[in-house]
RNA sequence: GGGCUCUUAGCUCAGCUGGUUCAGAGCACCUGCCUUACAAGCAGGGGGUCACUGGUUCGAAUCCAGUAGGGCCCA
């Protein structure tokens, strides 16, 4: 069969995912194994795959692959969020475009376009996934809105009302006007914007020309002032005390307040306080019993407390009402200014302040556990700095705003039986609620009369119960699932989302499940652009992913979002890296064709360089995968892979196979043959966590194998013994013909020339590994000599001289130069030893062994420069 | 404004408890090679006052303090 010159991903890919799912290998379910359990962060079913997914979810693949091949029962549990808010504005707007409003559907008439829109798209990236080789087990695919999974979210909000963890009260919470739903702080992205300073005078009531001047960022919001506030150590403003101001416009009078929450340096020390408009200001209100006046409809247009300006939106009113408060001789001066402003994270509406009923979950308690297991270990983060980051938000925790004004999503289940604040019931149906609600109100109340809660849950509600939920742990505790895959193993995740999900699942496993519900958590960066940009689709500075793939290979995209990626680390990201990443699996595959190039005649010996070569390779890798276990330990993923990287393409490609291989067209012997299909076996078997498709290709291709012999289950290697005796002489072998190889190179002597090598001998130079240095310096013969050899070129290593003796072209001068140059240097290294050892402090105070080494240091130095010096001398 | 964190070759990053196994890796770059596994390659090479300043120490990329400049989180 004739083998292409180049690895072609494409239908190899195609090939091999189908067969793994055929196989069901990807498939777990409860054995005597230990299970190895990582759940999928899950996509918004709005999203298409993007360069986070890719490396978020390679990452997973490599840590799943590699525990399955370790005899693990893994089990990658995939799925998707229903996620409220995009989604829902997603469905929106494709309504509007077909000319529907939302205001004109009945709420399970808009639920019907969501869940046809969702079974349209919501499995998009997870069918993405498959090109990427992601080895979940589809079975057991879920979603956030599934029945099972959704009755699990219900009983978590009964049970943590009925724990009185979950209440419902007046908050002031983020508002968004274009969504018209609360969000919780994390939804809130604050940014530095340019915006104005305006000076404004209010007159004192019952003075004839007094007048107190406040600052705003929103002139508009007076109109629901309900105080002025000052310092009360501010000298400026003693006479004011005690008095009341009329606020421009509305013309009402309200009371001037003492409160050092002023900050007396801003604007002109005096503060309006809008207990309805501001977070502060609803405090101070609060503090000094202030009436509170809101002057906003939902969506952002004043109310009729707005006066003149109802209907109006809240920037229009802005721009007008300058005009007027100039107009009327209030508007003292306008500066410009600099603040942060909070914008919706999904809408990029400025979020509006506002005082609204809405449910919380109390957060104290769930805190504590979270925290603590973090702190002290139990819970790993990688990398473990992050865990400052935890601590500072989860030390500073604030209850959690549950409740969005939306339709799509998990509906709250509580029922309202009249309109006083306190007249509802919490519970799972409506029969239930019914019973409930007579309970309480003493009434005979018909189910008709009840009304559920028109809000849904924040998605993060759901998804932090993901890794109980996705085993039914809730709905059925004590499963054999539960029992078995929780808690799961490792999370991998974006640092962004810590506080809106991680955190929370940890809270809701000490909660529900008495018990972390997983170990690590490894925190990917963020891809950037070459710009430093995060990728994004609206800044479109994101490949795609599939293109991407088309073009290196799954892959080749893998290797190259790993290869520069350690935890935490942001990856600019180059696609000059899958570059990187499908050279290398053209790389192996070329091995390949090499090692099955070669005919084997069973009557040839095997060569001595082979048999060194043999056991060299042998102890190297063993050496590699001690390193590549420490490595995936640590979660040093990227060392992991550079480290298999180089064991390939260095020690196996570069090294071990240009040693064993015979001539051109010349058979091989059994035992080198063997020997090296084996090593490549365990290389593809090291490889494949990082390179699924082509190791799986090249196992097959390499032998005839059995059904059901595939490299995805194969046994991953273990790190057994090696001897670094050997590894270093083989070092020093190397170093050798690479100095051969310099000679060539400078004197342009071609590699098929044959040269002599002579040898001064010395014990240092490992003389059991000459063959090598035959075969790979491509020497006519090598020689021990006692004395230098006059009339060659020489190299120093380990203080032990090589000569090659010269051939028809010499160039002396070259030749003098290198040797003065090294001179130089080592009478300067020997120097700054010397003094080192001469310096009294150094030898009385350093460790007896750092002292020691200094001295052999010296010693060898002046050795070398005593060769280098009667070498010279030779050839002048 | 508060907290955390970072600054090492052109780029991306390693350098644990201070001592040539400490100045490294990969890529990029430069110079030779179309040497029949691989030009998606082979062989060789150049390149860094380890942000700056001071301190501790016999000895600092490594420890401490300050300065400058990035990043993240929170207000």
């Amino acid at each position: 069969m004739e083998i292409p010159k180049n690895y072609n991903p494409t239908e190899a890919e195609e090939r091999w995912y189908k067969h793994w799912l055929d196989k069901k290998y990807f498939n777990s379910t409860p054995d005597d194994r230990e299970p190895f359990t990582v759940v999928i962060p899950p996509p918004n079913v709005t999203g298409v795959l993007h360069m986070g997914h890719m490396l978020n979810n390679t990452i997973q693949d490599v840590l799943v692959r590699r525990a399955r091949m370790q005899g693990k029962n893994a089990c990658w549990v995939p799925g998707t969020d229903h996620a409220s808010i995009a989604t829902e504005a997603k469905v929106v707007q494709k309504l509007r475009k077909e000319g529907i409003k939302k205001s004109d559907l009945s709420r399970d008439e808009f639920l019907t376009h969501a869940w046809e829109w969702k079974e349209k798209h919501g499995g998009i990236i997870l069918d993405q996934l498959k090109k990427l080789g992601a080895s979940c087990d589809w079975d057991r695919t879920h979603f956030t809105m599934d029945a099972d999974y959704a009755d699990s979210v219900i009983k978590v909000f009964i049970d943590l009302y009925k724990k009185g963890k979950v209440y419902r009260g007046a908050r002031m919470i983020n508002w968004d006007p274009e969504a018209k739903t609360a969000l919780s702080d994390e939804e809130v992205i604050h940014k530095e914007v340019n915006s104005k300073l305006f000076y404004l005078r209010y007159k004192i009531d019952g003075a004839e020309d007094e007048w107190i001047t406040i600052a705003t960022t929103r002139p508009e919001t007076i109109l629901g002032d309900t105080a002025i506030c000052i310092n009360p150590n501010d000298v400026r403003y003693l006479h004011l005390h005690g008095k009341q101001a009329i606020v421009p416009i509305a013309n009402r009078k309200i009371p001037i307040i003492l409160d050092d929450y002023v900050d007396m340096e801003f604007g002109t020390g005096c503060l309006k306080i809008t207990p309805a408009h501001d977070v502060n200001d609803h405090e101070l209100g609060k503090k000094h019993q202030l009436e509170t006046i809101n002057i906003l409809n939902a969506d952002g247009t004043l109310n009729e407390n707005g006066l003149h300006y109802e209907g109006m939106d809240r920037f229009d009113v802005r721009k007008k009402i300058e005009e007027e408060l100039n107009d009327k001789g209030y508007l003292v001066k306008v500066e410009d200014h600099i603040n942060k402003i909070g914008f919706s994270e999904r809408t990029d509406a400025i979020i509006e302040p506002r005082i609204s009923l809405q449910w919380f979950l109390d957060m104290q308690q769930l805190a504590k556990p979270a925290l603590e297991n973090v702190m002290n270990g139990n819970i790993k983060f990688y990398p473990d700095n992050m865990k400052n980051t935890y601590r500072h938000w989860m030390e500073n925790i604030k209850d959690w705003c549950i409740s969005r004004q939306l339709w799509w999503g998990h509906r709250i289940p509580a029922w309202y039986f009249g309109e006083g604040d306190n007249d509802f019931v919490v519970a799972e149906t409506i029969e239930e609620a019914l019973t409930l609600a007579k309970e309480k109100s003493g009434k005979a109340i018909l189910a008709e009369d009840l009304k559920q809660d028109e809000d849904v849950l924040d998605t993060w509600f759901s998804s932090w119960l993901w890794p109980i939920s996705v085993f039914k742990g809730l709905n059925e505790p004590n499963n054999p699932e539960i029992k078995y895959y929780y808690p799961t193993n490792d999370l991998v995740t974006a640092p962004e989302i810590m506080f809106f999900w991680v955190a929370r699942m940890i809270m809701a496993g000490y909660e529900y499940m008495d018990e972390l519900p997983f170990k690590n958590v490894y925190f990917t960066g963020i891809v950037r652009d070459k710009l430093g940009r995060k990728m994004s689709k609206s800044l479109g500075n994101s490949p795609d992913p599939i293109e991407l793939m088309q073009k290196y290979g799954a892959d080749g995209v893998r290797v190259g979002m790993l290869l520069s990626s350690p935890a935490g680390n942001d990856l600019p990201f180059d696609s000059g890296l899958c570059e990187q990443g499908r050279n290398f699996t053209n790389k192996v595959w070329n091995a390949f064709r090499l090692i099955d190039s070669w005919e084997v005649n069973t009557d040839l010996a095997q060569p001595k360089s082979a048999e060194l070569a043999v056991n060299w390779f042998e102890n190297k890798c063993n050496e590699a995968i001690r390193f590549i276990e420490e490595q995936y330990d640590k979660f040093r993923i990227s060392d992991v892979l550079m480290a298999t990287y180089k064991l390939v393409w260095d020690d196996f490609c570069s090294w071990y196979l240009e040693i064993v291989k015979p001539g051109y067209q010349q058979p091989i012997d059994v035992k080198t043959k063997e020997s090296t299909i084996v090593f490549f076996e365990t290389i593809l078997k090291l490889m494949h966590p990082f390179t699924p498709f082509v190791t799986e290709e090249l196992w097959h291709l390499l032998r005839k194998r059995d059904d059901g012999d595939d490299i995805l289950i194969a046994d991953f290697p273990k790190a057994s013994t090696f001897d670094k005796k050997v590894i270093a002489d083989f070092q020093l072998t190397f170093d050798i013909i690479s100095q051969i190889r310099n000679i060539r190179k400078q004197q342009n002597i071609a590699q098929k020339i044959k040269m002599d090598l002579q040898i001064k001998k010395n014990e240092l130079h490992p003389s059991d590994l000459d063959a090598v240095i035959v075969k790979m310096g491509n020497l006519s013969s090598l020689q021990y000599v006692d004395e230098k050899v006059p009339n060659s070129y020489s190299f120093l290593i380990n203080n032990t001289e090589y000569f090659v003796p010269f051939g028809d072209n010499v160039d002396l001068t070259s030749e003098r130069e290198k040797l003065q140059e090294e001179l130089i240097y080592t009478k300067g290294f020997l120097q700054s030893v010397q003094k080192k050892l001469s310096n009294e402090r150094f030898v009385n105070n350093a460790p007896e062994q750092v002292v020691a080494v200094e001295k052999k240091k010296a010693a060898d130095a002046i050795e070398k420069i005593s060769i280098i010096e009667s070498k010279l001398a030779d050839l002048s």
